[in-house]
DNA sequence: TCTGGGGTCCTAGGACCC
DNA sequence: TCTGGGGTCCTAGGACCC
């Protein structure tokens, strides 16, 4: 006889209901109900922040006083009726509705509250895969109670210690696998609760656009639709053959698995990051050579701040590129990779420069990055050796660029 | 007066090596 | 003289996600 079957795979999709906005209302409550917009301009003080928590509504920053460039970070329900969204520029939605509330985006309180509502889900299920600020995946098959209704027992659990600990509200969908989970998770939105089983996909999951798979964006869902494919059911009926035909190789066999409800990622709980990066839109556009002192301030403190990011988490990178954004919208890079990683902001700052000679910088720019990649933890043995033989271990060419540094373009 | 910032992963071509 | 064929690293761009 064989042994017992193995528990089948519950996984659950958590996401904090309208989480930036949730925030801000626990801490300005008079705000409830509201047009309240959140994004642009920079963080306010402390004291400004605390004094608003008691300030009337009628007092708060409104949408049309805003003036700069920033975009809406995200809207409340009373803010999106008036056709406000995601995304949209901050000038354009004060046209549709000027009196709506402007705040900041606090990351630092955002993050404050992601920590505290993970560290809830972690000691009821330890197995846990952080997916950004408001939205984990958890894997329930092995946590006592987790099949129990098919995941809803451990749901709602999950959901009443959020709440009483935060005052916030999350929706959970629970499904055999992740793909399926996040997707569930948005069903019964807010405070929602939705279980889908491997036998609903055709009920629950084949009706849904295509655009709902997770990986499935706006260029895949135009191409999709083009070739008359629009809900899931439709993609599934697709030969794998024919979507590897059209989308390639990796991109079309996964399609086809998606359609049929297939993943079998695990959930993972530790991961390494792979860049970083610190980039930024300016106020105005900026000419390379009439702004070049305004240009070369604002380059430097991007590597500074960069560099300290690297220290404090504790990594060096190889490899170091720039962003850059034109007055038109589009977008170059370039990237150049060292002999030996570094997390200096100096090596930073040069090497990112003699990236940006390698670029035409006739038109104005809009923006400018730089990033580290190629990321090892500090203090491993293939990054500790000495700083002083990098000359020795570069390419020439490398050498050639460092010679070339006295060059610099800003 | 369009269009943020911080990430991951994939593709594709060329260099270079065996 | 016909065009080999992997494998890996580097670079640039782009799709997608939160």
């Amino acid at each position: 006889m064989p042994g017992l079957l193995p528990p089948l795979r519950r996984i659950a999709h958590l996401d904090m209901d309208a989480f930036y906005a949730s925030v801000e209302l626990l801490r300005y409550p008079q705000l409830k109900g509201l047009p309240v917009v959140i994004g642009g301009g920079r963080r306010p003080a402390d004291e400004v922040l605390q004094l608003r928590g008691a300030l009337p509504v009628d007092q708060f920053p409104l949408l049309q006083d805003y003036v700069g460039r920033g975009v809406i970070t995200t809207a409340t329900y009373a803010a999106r009726v008036f056709g406000i969204g995601s995304a949209m520029g901050l000038m354009k939605a004060a046209k549709l509705c000027p009196q709506a509330i402007l705040l900041p985006v606090d990351f630092d309180e955002y993050r404050k509250y992601s920590r505290q509502f993970k560290a809830i889900v972690t000691d009821i299920a330890p197995l846990m895969e952080d997916r950004g600020v408001d939205e984990v995946y958890i894997d329930f098959t092995d946590v006592p109670g987790g099949q129990r209704e098919g995941g809803r027992t451990l749901a709602r659990l999950i959901q009443k210690a959020i709440f009483d600990a935060t005052g916030l509200t999350c929706s959970i969908g629970v499904a055999p696998n992740k793909l399926i989970a996040k997707m569930a998770s948005e069903f019964n939105k807010p405070q929602g609760i939705a279980i889908v089983h491997a036998t609903d996909l055709q009920t629950a999951i084949w009706p849904l656009a295509c655009r709902k798979i997770n990986g499935i964006g706006p260029k895949a869902e135009a191409k999709l639709n083009a070739l008359d494919i629009h809900t899931i059911g439709d993609l599934a009926t697709c030969e794998r053959q024919w979507l590897i035909a059209h989308f390639g190789k990796s991109t079309g066999a996964w399609m086809h698995h998606a359609a049929w409800g297939r993943d079998e990622r695990p959930v993972v709980t530790v991961s390494e990051p792979v860049s970083m990066s610190r980039e930024t839109t300016f106020d105005r556009d900026l000419h390379a050579v009439r702004d070049k002192a305004e240009l070369g301030a604002i380059f430097t403190d991007l590597c500074t701040k960069l560099a300290g990011d690297l220290q404090r988490k504790g990594y060096v990178g190889k490899t170091i590129g720039i962003k850059l954004r034109f007055d038109d919208f589009k977008s170059v890079t370039r990237d150049a990779t060292l002999a030996q990683a570094t997390a200096d902001a100096t090596t930073l700052r040069r090497t990112a420069g003699l990236c940006l000679k390698r670029v035409d910088l006739s038109r104005k720019l809009r923006l400018l990055g730089v990033r580290v990649g190629t990321l090892s933890k500090l203090g491993t043995s293939e990054n500790s050796s000495p700083n002083r033989l990098s000359l020795l271990t570069q390419s020439p060419s490398e050498a050639i660029n460092t010679i070339a540094f006295n060059d610099q373009l800003f």
